[in-house]
DNA sequence: CAGTGACCCTGTATTTGCTACAGGGTCATG
DNA sequence: CATGACCCTGTAGCAAATACAGGGTCACTG
């Protein structure tokens, strides 16, 4: 009857998400549980569906779960002040910063280490030299 | 009598490991199982400390416990090319190389998102409204 | 109307690299 | 001989999924 109504899979294949994420998204209150059919197959509505959406793009940018769970309930008080919601984006976006910093020195690290491996035997290789206490 | 028989203890506050983690490794096969005291105390050997050592500064480059196990492999095989260890560096270094660009692609994302708050309520968020589904 | 295959269900285990107990034993010091 | 610092084993927990095992349901076909 309601050409609406979706199944796990349709949620998946509209999202790009696994059909095991879904559950495991229901399981750790991200999404709500759905109503089920007779054959008690979830039953999903158009607002699964956005709110699904709402973590998929949060995840791809690297938000946590709980950063997630937490912009999900700031946005369902649509008359609060944004503040918040700027809080956990920009604790975000420094944890994100930190780690491009991290990553760099790293790299710069194994550059300086890989660059002197002349590629004879071990006994002579500086990349085991590095590694081992001198 | 042999003074430089160390305790699990030692062996921790030397490369800043903590206990737990040194047990860990030994599980895992990182670390070979030193020999036990009478009242069943690990009693490790400088050969230990050594490999530890290694350990924690390859852990320290960010290389998996996958990739230190081959490392420590080649390190003990002294005659052979070292070849094998240049791959295992480079992998890594292009798995850093990889991670970095992500994330810088991410931080222009979050940048362009979060400079566009006006920080008034939630209703008119722009950071809400670029999570949000259409 | 039975069979097939695609889908769905729950529950548990696995991944990575540790960390944190719980519940006990050992050892050195006062 | 008692206290506290250390050690032991074994198990459970974290993030964020992913991957089964062992079933049930549904739509379609012969």
């Amino acid at each position: 009857m309601n050409s609406s109504i979706l199944t796990i899979g349709h949620l998946a294949k509209q999202t790009g998400t696994k059909v095991e994420t879904i559950r495991f998204y229901e399981k750790n209150g991200l999404l709500p549980e759905p109503s089920r059919t007779e054959g008690n197959y979830r039953a999903y509505e158009p607002d699964h569906l956005n709110r699904l959406s709402f973590i998929r793009r949060a995840r791809d940018l690297g938000f946590s779960l709980d950063q997630i769970r937490a912009l999900l309930a700031l946005s369902d008080n649509r008359g609060q002040s944004c503040a918040a919601v700027d809080a956990i984006a920009s604790e975000h976006r420094a944890e994100v910063d930190k780690k491009i910093t991290d990553l760099m020195a790293l790299k710069a690290e194994l550059d300086r280490m890989i660059d002197q491996c002349e590629c004879g035997i071990v006994a002579d290789c500086r990349i085991i030299e590095t590694l081992s206490p001198k």
